[in-house]
DNA sequence: TGACATTTGCGAATAATTCGCATTAACAGA
DNA sequence: TCTGTTAATGCGAATTATTCGCAAATGTCA
């Protein structure tokens, strides 16, 4: 009996800036790359630091859902002075910027992943701890239906399924 | 802008013993009262200790969503030696033999609630903490195709879905 | 370039939850 | 009913993820 938990997640909160084309060798500053991503912390009155760049640069850079302690270890490749705090607070400033989603996961520290321009969902085999992203479902309409119902405007959902192999 | 968490879950894994018709007022123990309970742990070959008993029976009178704490302090109640690591302890028991749901929420403990007989959603308002019920939408049915596509059966899932008054 | 509010780094502080362990007690079998 | 086995409890200490306070550093805009 295998034991999975099925995470979905959804956003149609706002305009991804531009989804980004970084190759997965090419160590370069992702917000030098993306003056929209620039732009998005400007316009919310926020500072674009060489910290904010690199935990940005690191995320594009990663197809899978690092947690802070992961992305900090690899942020240090390209800041050695940079701190745990940094990298949480510097989290917490993107996920309310729309820049990035965090994924509250039962038992386990919270997980990351830039904000997808497609709608996609997400699957966590608990017991490798895999993170696999699965294509996006029509859950989302029928969640728009309900909330649009008692009168809210989806910002995201996140979806966690318990399921067992058949 | 008001900001809202509408956590939707549903549960279908397994026939739910009875649901407890347990007024208000009554502070009676719900074990006591439902044999079938008892059955479920002993079932699993867990004992029915008094703890459990007066676990049980806080949660079956409450129509709110407790966290530990809160639960704690009202089980002190019926029984005021209980520690706080018991009660912890407890609903992960609970939550492994189908008994209780754990709702975990972003930047707040984890609450609990006993299996519903009835599936239905959660709608959580961010500012005021509250937690609402709200009926049961047809997710369930999208999401059990995506899982059964998947080559899984569905045993529980849980949506949190965050939402801006419109 | 300079002023100044933001942001950072550091380490200490919190908060939720788990753990270790000696003691207690549930319950199956005699 | 009594008893032995073994799970469950209570206590407090330990862990873990995350936040906070504050002085020093640094983006940003005039």
């Amino acid at each position: 009996m295998s034991n999975v938990q099925l995470i979905m997640t959804c956003s149609n909160l706002r305009k991804h800036p531009r989804s980004l084309n970084v190759g997965p060798n090419k160590m370069v500053n992702a917000l030098n790359d993306e003056p929209d991503l620039r732009q998005v912390l400007r316009d919310a009155g926020l500072r674009v630091t060489p910290q904010r760049a690199s935990i940005i640069t690191i995320l594009s850079e990663t197809d899978d859902h690092p947690n802070v302690e992961e992305l900090y270890e690899k942020v240090r490749a390209l800041d050695d002075t940079i701190s745990v705090a940094t990298v949480y607070r510097t989290m917490s400033v993107l996920e309310n910027v729309g820049l990035v989603r965090k994924l509250v996961l039962d038992d386990a520290p919270a997980r990351y992943e830039m904000m997808p321009p497609t709608n996609h969902d997400h699957l966590v085999d608990l017991e490798s701890g895999e993170l696999v992203e699965i294509p996006g479902t029509d859950i989302a309409d029928v969640m728009n239906r309900v909330a649009s119902e008692l009168g809210y405007e989806i910002v995201s959902h996140h979806t966690v399924i318990r399921a067992r192999k058949r």
